[in-house]
RNA sequence: GGAUUUGUAGCUCAGCUGGUUAGAGCGUUCGAUUCACAUUCGAAAGGUCAGAGGUUCGAAUCCUCUCAAGUCCACCA
């Protein structure tokens, strides 16, 4: 053996032979029973990272479980994400001069896939060199063609059962990324804007004064709206008020919602542009003029038209402080929803789109772990699941981009004046409209539909799925895909149904489903596990994982958030090819406790290093002593062997120990207390075996026998953690058949 | 505004289903060795466990409050 351990010879070879060998398929323990885990799926064209790192977490619980003898599955795939990679995609077309606009849907999608496509791959190599066990022969990808089958299979059965439907609401809309997001895309900010106070003449004469953050909305305005016993305006209820700057009449109402406190407690109501007011207006029966487009443009307001919000807003500020209707402005504190990715203010516009109806399956995802049938660990994070649940309003499914997969649904041509479309003609340009004024200016359908970039269908429109279709009509597809979470909320028994469907997989599923343990990072808690929940109990009739397992973020060694922006990230493959894989991973769990957040630390990875180089340089001592004594040592490692000789006091006392430290790493692993086995680990290996049992076997050679032998049970419960290093001392230990991934975890009570 | 986490040696963190002198890594000091160890071994210094109160025979560990830092959530225009 060489003088010190060196990991980049070692790695890739054993590796090779774990795969080569079959040693992470199921099936070498074909009579055990079943454990599972599914990889969360990384981004298909992303690098690896320290959240990707963290999944060490997984494979300790898996080598454990396979050395248990169980019919252990650790399933890898990736996920196609389509808003981040569409706005990754996005962001090179806007490097070469161009943008979405400039491609029709099926273009777009060819080129982004391409894209994809190319960068693909990489994250699985990365993870190999983290030595993750994973059956990469079951691997799936979420775009796969079996996958979107199953997927789509969800979404029509749902549709029957009367759990999607279409609405007209307001979104939160990107007028950049051009798509809407759910409530969990988008990012609240605090930020300081004015309060301005703005006088609505009364046509009965007189003034009230509604104070606003967006008085450039008034265009849509369809109502004042004060508290129906606010003694200030109870007589102007019912009354009339002449909208500023367009003598547009609108009336005075009460509703409850309106806080008598706040400005003055008198509010404009813009039905099409403010969630609150959207629902007064649906409430009060109001009319819904949308005055702001998709392009984040306004329009129809006869004044402001073309204009973006901010130089709408200090356009008709100045245009109101001519007629002396501003009263007066001031600093206010408000929050404002922006885009998570591009940082964009979001836009309330009213939209038709898709939504699940979350009520039926909202309360079973909450009573599955309130009953325990799904354990949360740490315990800390049932409160947010079970709040965050139910507070959930229906989810919007609908997303405006290409890079997914496109809800499976058509629009069927009976009134064109249903549609609003945008294309690219044969030549190239871009047209968007009413679907009848197209056609009336010689578009052909067919032409329109070649080049469709988006169709907006108005919600009267007659929805068809695709078997329904008759071919002797005319449609327009939908041109939505679904929220990415909505596919990969399927994951778990998405994947392991696909792969029932190959040959020779008859009760694949039924084996492996409900999986054992979900391990994930927790800050997708509510977008992807409360999810996988939701869409697992409702297409399996069973939970999807027993065990919510969740592990913390790692930071900067400043304990600061990890962010290309910043440019404080490290790059984990080059720590790995730095210490070796077994020190990283051994870094990640040593002294973290279970689900905390932790900074990288260089001192620790150091630390883990010279562990992995104590360890082999034990292993050669004891190859020297072996070689040089000619004594006899035992060819056979196991426990029972070692029960079965007689073994004087000496080495009753570290049997003992050896035993005892089996039953503690055991237990730690069994109830996620990664640190603390690794700390007992790190512990007694040094500071108890090699310091002190190692030591006395020098003045008491014939010691050595049985220390040989508690050196392989120990390499045994160190394997999971640090899996190169264990395995390759252990092939050059003699005694022994096979490798050490496959051996039995040590049982004393045989 | 709500919820939640954290506050333990110089630094980074374990421990917290309550129980003998509170632990690790790194750092510091002293000594040994280069005999398996790009070193290692032995020893030492260093903590009012954020603060205050409470429960208890006994609390870093449970409860309450205060302070500080962080995270998440939130339709007062």
């Amino acid at each position: 053996m060489d003088k010190t351990y060196n990991h980049k010879e070692v790695e890739e070879k054993i590796y090779q032979q774990w795969e080569e060998r079959g040693t992470f398929k199921p099936e070498i323990n074909p009579d055990g029973k079943p454990f599972t885990i599914i990889l969360p799926p990384p981004n298909a064209n992303g690098d690896l990272h320290f959240g990707h790192a963290m999944f060490v977490v997984e494979d300790i619980l898996v080598r454990y479980h396979r050395m248990l003898g169980d019919s252990t599955l650790w399933l890898p795939g990736t996920d196609h994400a389509g808003t981040e990679t569409q706005f990754v995609f996005e962001k090179k077309l806007q490097e070469q001069g161009k943008s979405r606009f400039d491609f029709s849907r099926e273009e777009l999608y060819e080129k982004v896939k391409e894209y994809v496509d190319k960068n693909r791959g990489g994250i699985q190599n990365q993870l190999r060199k983290l030595g993750f066990s994973l059956d990469w022969s079951r691997e799936k990808y979420t775009l796969d063609a079996d996958i979107v089958k199953i997927v789509i299979e969800t979404f029509r059965r749902m549709y029957d059962d009367g759990l999607i439907y279409r609405d007209y609401r307001l979104v939160n809309y990107c007028t950049r990324d051009g798509t809407s997001f759910s409530d969990l895309e988008t990012i609240s900010q605090e930020k300081e804007g004015n309060l301005y106070y703005i006088k609505y003449p009364v046509k009965e004469g007189g003034f009230i004064t509604v104070a606003t953050t967006r008085p450039e909305t008034l265009y849509g305005d369809v109502a004042v709206m004060v508290h129906p016993k606010d003694v200030r305006y109870k007589h102007l209820i019912g009354k009339t008020v002449l909208l500023p700057l367009t003598q547009r009449e609108i009336p005075i109402i009460a509703d409850e919602s309106v806080e008598k406190d706040f400005g003055t407690g008198a509010v404009k109501v813009t039905p099409s542009h403010d969630f609150t007011d959207f629902e007064v207006g649906r409430k009060h029966n109001l009319s819904f003029p949308p005055i702001i487009g998709w392009n984040g443009k306004f329009e129809k307001t006869g004044i402001v038209d073309g204009l973006y919000a901010k130089q709408a807003r200090e356009k008709t500020v100045e245009l109101l402080k001519e007629k002396g209707l501003l009263e007066k402005e001031e600093i206010h504190k408000m929050v404002i929803k922006v885009c998570y990715k591009c940082k964009t203010i979001l836009e309330p516009l009213p939209l038709e789109q898709w939504y699940v109806r979350v009520q039926s399956l909202k309360e079973k995802a909450i009573e599955v772990v309130k009953n325990g049938e799904i354990k949360i660990t740490p315990n800390s994070f049932v409160k947010p699941y079970i709040d965050w649940l139910e507070g959930l309003r229906d989810w919007n499914i609908s997303r405006q981009n290409v890079w997914g997969i496109r809800i499976p649904v058509w629009y069927e041509l009976e009134h064109e004046t249903d549609f609003a479309v945008s294309f690219l003609d044969q030549k190239g340009n871009y047209h968007q409209g009413l679907l009848n004024e197209l056609l009336g200016q010689g578009f052909s359908f067919d032409e329109i539909a070649l080049g469709l970039q988006r169709v907006i269908a108005r919600i009267e429109a007659k929805v068809v799925l695709e078997e329904e279709k008759d071919p002797k009509k005319k449609y327009l597809p939908e041109t939505d895909t679904f929220d990415t979470w909505f596919s990969s909320g399927q994951w778990p028994f998405a994947v392991l149904m696909a792969n029932s469907d190959c040959k020779n997989a008859d009760g694949f599923f039924e084996k492996f489903y409900p999986t054992s343990v979900m391990e994930t990072a927790y800050d997708i808690l509510r977008a992807w596990v409360s999810r996988m929940v939701m869409l697992g109990i409702y297409r399996t009739g069973k939970i999807p994982f027993r065990q919510v397992l969740f592990h913390g973020l790692v930071n900067d060694p400043y304990g600061k958030k990890m962010s290309k922006s910043k440019g404080n990230v490290v790059n984990p493959l080059e720590l790995i090819e730095q210490y070796g894989a077994d020190a990283v991973r051994f870094a990640l769990v040593y002294g973290n406790a279970t689900g905390a957040d932790q900074s990288l630390s260089y001192t620790k990875l150091e630390a883990a290093r010279k562990f992995t180089n104590k360890l082999w340089n034990m292993a050669r001592f004891i190859e020297m002593k072996r070689l040089e004594l000619k004594i006899t040592f035992f060819t056979d490692h196991s426990v029972g062997n070692l029960k079965k000789v007689n073994t004087n006091e000496f080495d009753q006392k570290w049997i003992k120990k050896v035993e005892d430290l089996t039953i503690e790493i055991s237990k730690y692993i069994d109830s996620y207390q990664f640190n603390l086995a690794s700390e007992k680990l790190y512990d007694f290996v040094w500071h108890e075996f090699a310091d002190k049992y190692i030591e006395e076997t020098k003045t008491n050679p014939d010691g050595l026998i049985v220390l040989e032998s508690l050196f392989v049970i120990i390499l045994k419960l160190l394997h999971p953690f640090m899996p190169f290093v264990t395995e390759e001392i252990y092939q050059k230990i003699p005694g022994h058949d096979g490798m050490l991934i496959t051996a039995i975890w040590p049982d004393f009570r045989e």
